[in-house]
DNA sequence: ATCGGCTCGCGCAA
DNA sequence: TGCGCGAAGCCGAT
């Protein structure tokens, strides 16, 4: 097994269980954390236990991104009851308190955790790694190589981290072992849970609806096979395109954990029919190959491993290195905050509230229709997700204004949300992180404008707005 | 429909 | 030190 841990203390490993503090990645299968921490248990002879934290509202989160949650939660509990790993799931508003009164109570010997850049998640890893006796270990279960290997610093973007990322790819692509039945019994089983109890938590924002899409590994599982099979061949080509139906749409999964990246990789690798090298080769040699040749499988398969590996994982290192700035204004390279700042007095055609766009009332509506898309459905287009942020900061003040309210939007309505993915996408659209610079233009500066006629000649912008525009109730009746 | 210019800075070759 | 080129473009000329 490839290490893909790191130590967050150096106290000794106890003799008690091994808790495995489930945090970004809520699934029992393809699992490193959970892996780790059963091969931990297995060589100390011991019990595991899983424990996970619910904070109602984490991050602006509402209703319908808890519901999704539960549902998966659900679906782990079952899975690991039936491997006699009992699964302890706690709902507490100070997650890293919660988790040190745990681990005291059942006397754990060893603690491992999933990774997530995130400020706030590093800060509660801190906090436990301090206040517990024992041993702490992160592993990161949800980038194919641990962020901190792949690189060291944060990279200026996509085509400095590739080469990194490729190196070291194939060799951490190896084959995820299963979860094993836990041969250790433990005094500490598994509460039962009532679920709809959990559901109908009272400290939930109910102001935001719940929406079709089910959470859970079994959903992630079925997405990922209706995407191989009706759309892969379609994805060179139509990705880019809101009204055709050649997304993933795993990236609700994907933000939870409740699939692994590397098991959609080795699925698509499987069916494209060549190699990973293969599909890298084809990526890097993309320029050379004729935009006129019909795309293949191949160009499909390899389009979608570059954004659904490279761009991901180059979130992970923008977050991990840019952990104060993330999600503000000095995460954006120099050269673009400089041309900003420079256009701060240049006069606005519109300007908006938060609670305008909230309300998908602004004078475009293109843009309203992304919106009704994120509010209605918890998930936007990819690529409207660059013209929704763009326009954000062309229609406010200051660029501080446009990222709180893009944040506070994306946070809040989408199911991935809350995601390094979100913040990444959003500085690039705003800041021009791990972009390139661009002919100045007002507000924008020097970063890459987007215009309407662009849509226009890209895709049938009437039939997205229509798809968008009946007159159904944005909000969820209270 | 297609092309070139616009603009900055990193990585690498020399 | 110089050169190539980049996370998804725009615009005007042809």
């Amino acid at each position: 097994m490839k290490d893909r841990f790191r130590l967050l203390n150096d106290k000794p490993q106890g003799t008690g269980p091994v808790i495995y503090w489930m945090d970004r990645d809520m699934r029992s299968r393809d699992n490193w954390a959970l892996l780790y921490a059963q091969e931990q248990a297995f060589a100390l002879k011991v019990p595991l236990l899983v424990i996970y934290n619910i904070l109602p509202g984490f991050l602006g989160g509402t209703l319908r991104q808890h519901v999704f949650k539960i549902q998966g939660l659900k679906e782990v509990y079952d899975d690991l009851s039936a491997h006699n790993i009992p699964f302890h799931i706690v709902s507490g508003t100070h997650t890293e308190k919660d988790i040190v009164s745990f681990v005291t109570d059942v006397s754990a010997g060893l603690i491992v955790t999933d990774f997530s850049p995130l400020r706030i998640q590093r800060g509660w890893k801190e906090y436990v790694s301090k206040h517990v006796s024992v041993r702490c270990v992160e592993v990161d279960a949800h980038n194919i190589v641990p962020a901190w290997v792949v690189s060291q610093k944060s990279e200026i973007g996509a085509r400095t981290l590739r080469p990194k990322l490729y190196k070291l790819l194939d060799e951490y692509l190896e084959a995820i072992p299963s979860l094993k039945k836990h041969p250790y019994n433990t005094d500490h089983k598994a509460p039962d849970i009532d679920w709809v109890v959990l559901e109908h938590d009272p400290h939930i924002d109910k102001t935001v609806s719940e929406v079709s899409l089910k959470g859970g590994m079994s959903h992630a599982q079925s997405a990922l096979k209706k995407f191989i099979t009706a759309k892969l061949s379609l994805y060179g080509k139509d990705r880019n395109d809101p009204l055709c139906e050649a997304q993933s749409n795993l990236s609700p999964y994907l933000h939870y954990g409740m699939i692994s990246s590397a098991r959609v990789v080795s699925e698509v690798v499987e069916h494209s029919g060549v190699s990973i090298s293969k599909l890298i080769d084809a990526q890097k040699n993309k320029a050379k190959i004729d935009p006129k040749s019909e795309l293949t499988l191949v160009d499909s398969a390899s389009a979608f491993i570059e954004e659904l590996v490279v761009r991901r994982e180059l979130s992970d290192n923008f977050c991990l290195y840019n952990p104060q700035t993330y999600d503000t204004v000095d995460c954006f390279p120099a050269w673009a905050l400089a041309s900003l700042r420079k256009e701060e007095q240049s006069p606005r055609e519109y300007i908006y509230t938060r609670a305008q766009f909230e309300k998908a009332q602004t004078h475009d509506d293109l843009w309203n229709a992304c919106q009704k898309e994120m509010v209605e459905t918890g998930k936007m287009h990819g690529y409207m997700r660059m013209y929704w942020a763009k326009k954000i900061l062309e229609w406010t003040r200051s660029p501080e204004d446009a990222l709180s309210i893009a944040i506070y939007l994306n946070d809040r309505y989408e199911l991935d949300g809350r995601d390094p993915n979100g913040y990444a996408g959003i500085a690039w659209s705003i800041g021009g992180v791990h972009d390139r610079a661009w002919f100045g233009r007002p507000i924008f500066g020097l970063v890459r404008y987007m215009a309407r006629s662009g849509c226009e000649s890209k895709f049938d912008v009437k039939a997205y707005i229509q798809k968008f525009s009946p007159e159904v109730s944005l909000f969820a009746k209270k």
